[in-house]
DNA sequence: GTGTTAATTAACACATCAGTTAATGAATAA
DNA sequence: TTATTCATTAACTGATGTGTTAATTAACAC
């Protein structure tokens, strides 16, 4: 048992880099990636790459497999189910959130709540 | 409009921080709370919550709302749905990653798959 | 053996972060 | 007006984070 406690502080606070949660979201479209294919597209020294893979690692979110001279990553789908439950958990809360606002304070909000749009951008890199 | 764009890294990011996200998790359970109450229980100054606050709040996790010399404060429910659509997006691939691993290496990992046994920890402030 | 490839660790520079106390701003209460 | 309450901003300190280049480890190829 290679991670016997996650903390989700430090889950949340690796994916806090753009480098990191990019290679956290290439791993998880392709699934197993070399250490050295993973450090490619960047623009930093293999050694940075290499302490960003280590942070990810220690907070339980990539596994490392040693093959030869390789060492092939791929995501902890425990972890990621984690993350995901705990979102969950709250959403509840957030969900009406919305609406509790507009009851307590109306017209003082947006009211773009439809589904789909999100507002989040998509390229965290470079 | 008070957030044109928000990043999902900065988002993870702020919630990288044990006392930021206990703060977001109170902010959930309880709707709406003065910026006073949510610094009453942390063992730091009143400053340092107040700059915890705003890393909130530039990440469009929470908004202010002044009311005479108090500041209450609330989650942006629309940035939480942001978060559960990325994690959500991303579900196929990490939900059958063990699956695939062992495929690939029968016996290599950990086997407790079962629903609801989070290892995650849920004591994240102090 | 020697050389190459893959990746990490070591040592260091610099930026950012998280905390402090003191000062300030702004509304309430007397 | 004066004092109090709520909260922030300013200035500073120390710790942590992120990058660099150089050195090291380890496996492969010859």
């Amino acid at each position: 048992m290679p991670e016997p406690q996650i903390s989700l502080p430090d889950v949340f606070g690796a994916l806090g880099d753009p480098i990191r949660l990019s290679i956290v979201e290439r791993l998880m479209k392709e699934g197993e990636v070399s250490a050295g294919d993973i450090a490619a597209p960047f623009p930093i020294s293999k050694p940075a790459i290499s302490r960003h893979i280590s942070v990810l690692e220690k907070a339980g979110i990539i596994e490392r497999r040693v093959d030869r001279q390789f060492r092939f990553l791929r995501v902890r789908g425990e972890t990621m189910k984690d993350l995901a439950s705990w979102i969950e958990r709250y959403r509840r809360f957030w969900e009406t959130s919305f609406d509790r606002l507009e009851k307590l304070f109306p017209g003082a909000e947006n009211d773009d709540a439809e589904q789909g749009k999100s507002k989040m951008e998509d390229d965290h890199d470079h």
